[in-house]
DNA sequence: AAAGGACACAACCGCACGGGG
DNA sequence: CCCCCGTGCGGTTGTGTCCTT
C-alpha cells in the first residue's frame, strides 16, 4: 500500500514522483484542515495543489471525509450503532454509504471496517447461514435481551427502523421491553409477571442463540467504553414500540431477498 | 523476551455516474 | 453524442498494534 505504486493503472504527470501514499503527517493535516476552514471542500483536484498537498484530490477527500471532518465520531461503536448497522445491512446489503447517512458521524468506511473485521468473523466462527432469517431473528433477540440488561447502566433505544419491521403481534411476544426509557434513565426493572416477563431461558430457544450470546459477549466488552445514553440516537421506545419479535415471525419479501449478502465462501 | 499470527483501521484502487463543454 | 473531469462508492490492501505461543 503505501509506497507501493499500481503503475500499470496510474496516470503519468511531470509531478508524479513528487506525489505522496501512506499515511498522512500531522503537517498535512494541519494543511487541508486550516485550506478547507478559509475556502470549504470540494473541487478536490484544485484543493490539493493549491493547498500544498503533494496528494491527489481524491486522497485529500478521502481523508477529510472519513477522519478530518469535524463531527466524525471517535471510539468504539456504540450498541444502538451496531444493531443499526445490522438492521440496516439486512435491509441494503454492502450499501455502506447509504447504512452511514443513519448513524450520524459515523463514515461509511467505518461502517465496512466495522463489518468485515467484526461481524463477519462471529458469523465465519458461528457459521450462520447468510440469507437466512435466523439472523435477523437473533438481532431482535439481542436487542430485547441487551434491553433486560439488569446489569446494563444504559438502556437501548429501538432504532426507528427496527419498530417498522413486520412484527407478529401475537398475545404472548408482547411487551418486553419497558417504555419510557429513552431519557438515559437505566431501564427499570421488568414486572414480574410470567406471561409478560418470561426469563430469558424460558423463552422460546433462538434459532441463532449461540450466535447471540457471543454478540451479547462481546458487546458486555465494550460496555465500558461506551458513550452516553443519547449520544448517538434519540430513539424513542413507545408502548407501541415495546414488542418482542416472536420465534415464528415472517420477513418481509424484500428483507429476505436482502439478507446478508454476504460472501457465501466465508459462511 | 522474541517470533509469528490475528486483528483493526487507514488509505488506496478501480469503476460508475453525472454535469459541463 | 462524445469527452473530460470531479465526485462517490464498494472492494481491497498495507501497516501498526495486540495477542498468543
Amino acid at each position: 500500500m503505501a509506497g507501493v505504486s499500481k503503475t500499470a493503472t496510474h496516470r503519468p504527470s511531470e509531478e508524479e514522483s513528487e506525489l505522496r501514499r501512506g499515511p498522512w503527517t500531522v503537517e498535512e493535516d494541519t494543511l487541508l484542515i486550516h485550506y478547507i476552514a478559509a475556502h470549504g471542500e470540494g473541487q478536490w483536484n484544485i484543493l490539493a495543489k493549491q493547498a500544498g498537498l503533494k496528494r491527489t484530490g481524491k486522497s485529500c477527500r478521502l481523508r477529510w471525509l472519513n477522519y478530518l471532518k469535524p463531527d466524525i465520531k471517535r471510539g468504539n461503536l456504540t450498541l444502538q450503532e451496531q444493531l443499526l448497522i445490522l438492521e440496516l445491512h439486512s435491509k441494503w446489503g454492502n450499501r455502506w454509504s447509504k447504512i452511514a447517512q443513519e448513524l450520524p458521524g459515523r463514515t461509511d468506511n467505518e461502517i465496512k471496517n466495522y463489518w468485515r473485521t467484526r461481524v463477519q468473523k462471529q458469523l465465519r466462527q458461528l457459521k450462520v447461514q447468510a440469507h437466512s432469517r435466523k439472523l435477523l431473528d437473533a438481532i431482535c433477540h439481542l436487542s430485547m435481551l441487551e434491553a433486560m440488561d439488569q446489569t446494563s447502566n444504559y438502556s437501548i433505544n429501538l432504532p426507528p427502523s427496527l419498530h417498522n419491521m413486520n412484527l407478529p403481534n401475537s398475545s404472548n411476544s408482547t411487551v418486553l421491553l419497558p417504555a419510557n426509557h429513552s431519557s438515559g434513565a437505566p431501564p427499570p426493572p421488568p414486572p414480574r409477571s410470567v406471561q409478560q416477563w418470561p426469563e430469558v431461558s424460558a423463552w422460546p430457544p433462538s434459532p441463532c442463540g449461540e450466535f447471540i450470546e457471543s454478540w451479547r459477549f462481546d458487546m458486555v466488552e465494550q460496555k465500558q467504553q461506551h458513550e452516553p445514553v443519547g449520544a448517538v440516537g434519540d430513539w424513542e421506545v413507545g408502548d407501541r414500540d415495546a414488542q418482542m419479535i416472536a420465534p415464528d415471525w415472517v420477513l418481509e419479501d424484500v428483507m429476505v431477498e436482502n439478507l446478508w449478502s454476504l460472501d457465501h465462501h466465508l459462511i
